[in-house]
DNA sequence: ATCGGCTCGCGCAA
DNA sequence: TGCGCGAAGCCGAT
């Protein structure tokens, strides 16, 4: 019994019944043998919604096999890796209202504070849980939380990949080179897998000694640096506000997305990624309503689900399988000898991080992208390319460079700190996931872009001209 | 406007 | 072992 003790157990859709429709052995166990005598908790991380969510829809249909109540946990830690006022002020204003849809559904929320292995095992221990369920996250401190956690915990501890369609584990069990070595991994396995959510239902085994709501007050008062960027005004987070997002992109911007997607123009992008990374709205919702829908093409709907879902799985896939991730040494081989083989190339300009932060190049398009950056919380994708191409092209080096994109990218990005910025930047910078081109100073065989190439696609004066409107208003 | 070349390595066919 | 082809491009030729 419990022989998975100390151990996180991997779960995935596939696990609760085989084939031939056989529960799985092993998880029959647990289910009947829990020990605690207390609820059992979701350890709520990366996905903050109360709904069309694998993990919590694991965790409720634990608890009502064992009969007991069932609590979701969020724990706020100090010093979380690059963030600030700007996430935490979405992150908390969305996770309140997550709570209140929870405790809607008799699945009290509870706030933690601290180092999450800490609070968990001391709150586990209180408690008496009986078993925890969290979701995955392939990033290397959340795997670190979650070993350790399952260490110190007595009861049995689960991972549920709540944020990838096809569960990032099951799709690739490495790091995959590119796109197409992905794609047909997760293409394959998408019939099983890109399936309708369960509809949410009222937990029926209530606690007696239910936890009352979080005081959201005193998490807003959490300790924050000085001059971080502040909150984005006028961008509502909440799992409603993004399912609305979502419908509003179906109805008015789906028709299209496939020419429009390079044009970066208000109007082309979804707007949806900062509701993806909080967990706020799940990539699987947006794909099936998507497919469902009556507005759009064919190939406007191929093009929206090929970025949603396989070059969002493949920088999960990356995070998980490269520790180097964060680090230019996380790039590929042939990327990373073509940038050591240019490091003496003579840069056109030199810049340094205070002279990108604040918008201070001498390109008026490169500082318009900045400034989107930092006013909106978002830059648009194909913009992202060319700023990080751009910072790569401007520094006195490609490790400067790196630490620069990635830090101005976590700052100021809503989505920032998220396995697809981190592969972003790499693509950008190391060439990964892409191919060699034509050889050229400073970046060798990686990518080039420049300017020009924007003003093919796009009006830039006219892109330029709406960040300056966006800064003096 | 459109097209081919650039250039490396993966994965499949053979 | 050979071969097709690829995360969003650029450039010059036509």
């Amino acid at each position: 019994m419990l022989t998975q003790q100390g151990r996180v157990r991997r779960i995935d859709r596939t696990d609760r019944t085989d084939r031939a429709g056989r529960a799985d052995p092993a998880l029959a166990t647990d289910r009947e043998h829990a020990t605690g005598r207390g609820p059992g908790i979701y350890w709520m991380s990366r996905d903050q919604r109360p709904f069309d969510n694998w993990a919590l829809a694991f965790a409720q249909e634990l608890a009502l096999a064992q009969k007991r109540p069932l609590w979701t946990v969020f724990c706020l830690a100090p010093g979380y890796p690059r963030a600030n006022r700007r996430h935490y002020e979405f992150m908390l204003r969305g996770l309140s209202l997550t709570g209140r849809l929870l405790a809607g559904q008799n699945i009290p929320l509870v706030l933690l504070t601290g180092r999450p292995p800490d609070e968990l095992a001391a709150f586990c221990a209180a408690k008496d849980a009986a078993f925890v369920v969290a979701d995955f996250d392939p990033l290397r401190h959340k795997q670190a939380w979650l070993d350790e956690a399952a260490r110190r915990i007595g009861a049995p501890l689960y991972e549920v990949d709540a944020h990838n369609v096809v569960p990032c584990r099951l799709a690739s069990d490495k790091q995959e080179f590119a796109a197409r070595t992905i794609r047909p991994k997760i293409q394959r396995l998408l019939p099983e897998y890109l399936t309708p959510f369960p509809e949410p239902e009222p937990h029926p085994f209530l606690s007696p000694d239910a936890p009352s709501a979080p005081d959201w007050r005193a998490a807003a008062a959490y300790p924050q640096a000085a001059n971080e960027p502040g909150p984005v005004p006028g961008f509502e987070p909440g799992p409603l506000a993004a399912a609305k997002a979502l419908e509003d992109f179906i109805a008015h911007r789906l028709d299209g997305y496939a020419s429009r997607r390079n044009d970066p123009a208000p109007d082309g992008q979804s707007g949806l990624s900062p509701y993806f990374h909080f967990g706020q709205l799940a990539p699987q919702r947006a794909a099936l309503d998507v497919m469902a829908a009556k507005t759009g093409s064919a190939e406007d709907k191929a093009a929206f689900l090929e970025e949603l879902i396989i070059r969002r799985e493949l920088s999960d896939n990356f995070c998980l399988h490269q520790p180097d991730y964060d680090a230019l040494s996380g790039g590929p081989a042939w990327g990373l000898a073509e940038l050591a083989a240019h490091a003496g190339d003579k840069r056109p300009f030199l810049y340094d991080f205070e002279v990108f932060e604040g918008a201070n190049t001498h390109s008026a398009l490169w500082n318009a992208a900045q400034r989107q950056l930092a006013v909106t919380g978002k830059m648009h994708g194909y913009m992202r390319m060319y700023w990080a191409k751009k910072i790569l092209e401007w520094s006195e080096s490609p490790q400067a460079a790196f630490e620069t994109a990635l830090t101005l990218n976590d700052r100021y990005s809503l989505d920032g700190r998220d396995p697809n910025g981190f592969t972003g930047v790499h693509w950008s910078i190391t060439g990964l996931h892409d191919r060699p081109w034509t050889p050229r100073p400073v970046y060798g065989k990686i990518r080039y872009m420049n300017e020009r190439g924007c003003r093919r696609k796009f009006d830039v004066a006219a892109y330029i001209a709406a960040q300056d409107a966006a800064r003096t208003r």
